[in-house]
DNA sequence: TGACGCACGTCAAGAGGTTGACATACTCCT
DNA sequence: AGGAGTATGTCAACCTCTTGACGTGCGTCA
């Protein structure tokens, strides 16, 4: 039982690719804690702090309603904080968090690592632009701010 | 707003171009009366018959029991029988499976065309063979028959 | 042959996400 | 200034997939 061709389909390789991901980065941050859309927002709020809800949710792919949950659990943790009411509540990481994140983010280049072994500089580039390019492809309609 | 640099992460960048593809392929196949998942089993199915659940559900990426009651959707709609009973049943498609498919498939088709767009015969192939590569580096536990 | 391990099919329960809806606040356009 | 369109926060219901568990059949090894 071996791949017969559709093995071919780029869809089917990210796909791949990606779901292989989501699986060793979910077994590494276990050990930390944190799920992955957990880290996901962390590592956000890390580079660009002072996001609110609804843009770290796009930043994260997910919807706003399901970034607000996982935000509520962030939050009892302590590793979320944010001023500010309502609409324009910006968020931020608690000093916590950032401890949190530091260790969690360590694994994580670790897996990345293991996912390019054996990748040339070179290579990592063209596979990175590669990918943006595939996305860009797909979502012409954004704005050009 | 413009992104940091945390674009430069290829888990982020795989994942943003996943979920492009997801959204895009979501969109046309919604005007085929088919999920994402179903369509994959299908595709699956066409070109693998005869395969178990279990096997169905591995190659989609989801686990048996998702693929249960899948199948079940796709069994009372007619598109998908079996042979055999309980464990070594052999599913395949059944005549109006391949024409539903067909017109997917075509409607998928075009997608990955336009998420591939400007690239190469050579870019294409060498991003194939990369995001072969990423899903392998991960997976080293996979045995080789 | 009998016991162990393992994969499978399947049922039930739970977590996590999405869609839908509503009220509010900001922006643009006339 | 006013009104339409749009983005936001938030609540509720729903849906899909996962995790957990059970019984069963098949292979392997003592």
């Amino acid at each position: 039982m071996r791949q017969v061709d559709f093995e071919d389909s780029p869809g089917y390789a990210l796909k791949r690719a990606q779901t292989a991901l989501r699986a060793a980065m979910d077994a590494e941050l276990r050990e930390h804690g944190l799920s992955v859309p957990q880290y996901s927002s962390l590592e956000l709020l890390a580079q660009q702090p002072g996001l609110s809800n609804a843009e770290l949710a796009r930043g994260a792919f997910v919807t706003r309603q399901a970034m607000h949950q996982l935000l509520g659990g962030l939050r009892t943790a302590g590793l979320v904080t944010g001023s500010g009411r309502g609409r324009d509540e910006r968020l931020s990481l608690t000093p916590a968090g950032h401890e949190r994140l530091t260790g969690a983010s360590q694994a994580v280049a670790a897996v990345e690592e293991q996912m390019l072994a054996n990748f040339s500089a070179d290579r990592r580039e063209r596979l990175l632009a590669d990918l943006c390019a595939l996305a860009d492809n797909l979502t012409p309609s954004v704005n050009r701010s």
